[in-house]
DNA sequence: GAGGCGCGTTCGTCAAATCGAACATTGGTG
DNA sequence: CACCAATGTTCGATTTGACGAACGCGCCTC
């Protein structure tokens, strides 16, 4: 949840709507869901329909039922391909000389990140089947050249590059130069 | 959100606990917050008394006013130091030729992880102060060399290595080369 | 020590969310 | 066609959380 903007008030729409979604994914009609969460069906209508506020207790209830993670309901996940080069982004200012730090991706909540290198030769791309609904795959450039990121649009990165996209949907990791080596962390929420 | 145990009923008591501990990281007083987020003090307190089932809109205020994830107070939330030299660790077996992944770490439940490029130039350590309690940082050095780890007890890296270490103890980032890229991964729960 | 100001708690009132039942609608079945 | 079993919606009654004021307490100032 972005603390950034829109810090206004809430998020009632998006979770009408994520409520819904997540509820249809799950193959749940609204009464099924009503009765395995044990809330009212007229409590569940009202909340996909925008309107209410529901209290802990019942998004609690419908989380578990539809056995997704409580921030899936509240917080809205927005997969996209996002590129930061070498020596741009946000950089975190240090009081010691000769020493930089960037910023590449704060973690979202009840993200699990694991934490991969890569060595790959030029020649064969590595498609890779899309993962889980919600994975994102980071991958930081070390050396050499690649072509990462979706497979209907990958971005060529040099090292130091940093590339983000989602890992649910066909990607590739393809190697241009040898001995080209890359950080992938893989996040699933 | 675990799924997993104690899918019964209301993490009432566990949002007491987290909203206290949260205000009191924040500074704040019970009255202070109860004012930046709009809310009736009454209500914040019978909230961190464990009394109480807020509905979202409260929730959402106090996280805001609180700058944390909203997660972090529905679902609040280990070290030892551990090198990984450039090619050895678990290799993912991978079906197609000139190309080896390699686990690193697996994300422990429930932790949140940052991704920064770090560049560094040698001469002067970047000496951390301990962060909070139970985060753990994670370094690959990409180019150069650099000492890593633990202030009493640093690591050379080189090029593709892995080094893992408590960052709730004092700790240093030493380059021992000119140009010098490392990938950090700060992991906190 | 009287007054003021901060803290966190408790209490009565009111608005609002939850509930359960009744509702309109659709689709399949004898 | 009548019937039943689903769907999601709407409506009144009741529960309950949020609110604001009052309270007890500790601290500092004058």
């Amino acid at each position: 949840m972005g603390r950034d903007k829109d810090a206004g008030h809430a998020p009632l729409r998006e979770i009408a709507l994520a409520l819904r979604k997540e509820r249809e994914r799950a193959g749940l009609s609204l009464t099924e869901l009503a009765k395995r969460a044990e809330v009212a069906k007229s409590t569940l209508s009202q909340l996909e329909s925008g309107n209410g506020n529901p209290n802990i207790e019942t998004i609690w209830a419908l989380s578990v039922a539809l056995d997704v993670p409580f921030s899936r309901l509240v917080d809205p996940p927005r997969p996209r391909v996002q590129v930061i080069r070498a020596g741009e982004g946000p950089r975190i200012g240090s009081s010691q000389a000769h020493y930089t730090a960037t910023v590449l991706s704060s973690c979202p909540p009840h993200a699990r990140r694991d934490i991969y290198t890569l060595n790959a030769e030029p020649g064969a791309a590595r498609a890779s089947d899309p993962h889980m609904p919600g994975t994102v795959e980071h991958v930081i450039l070390a050396a050499g050249r690649a072509l990462v990121g979706l497979s209907d649009d990958p971005v060529e990165l040099a090292p130091g590059d940093y590339c983000a996209y989602p890992g649910d949907r066909p990607h590739v990791f393809e190697a241009l130069d040898a001995g080209t080596v890359a950080v992938l962390v893989s996040e699933h929420v």
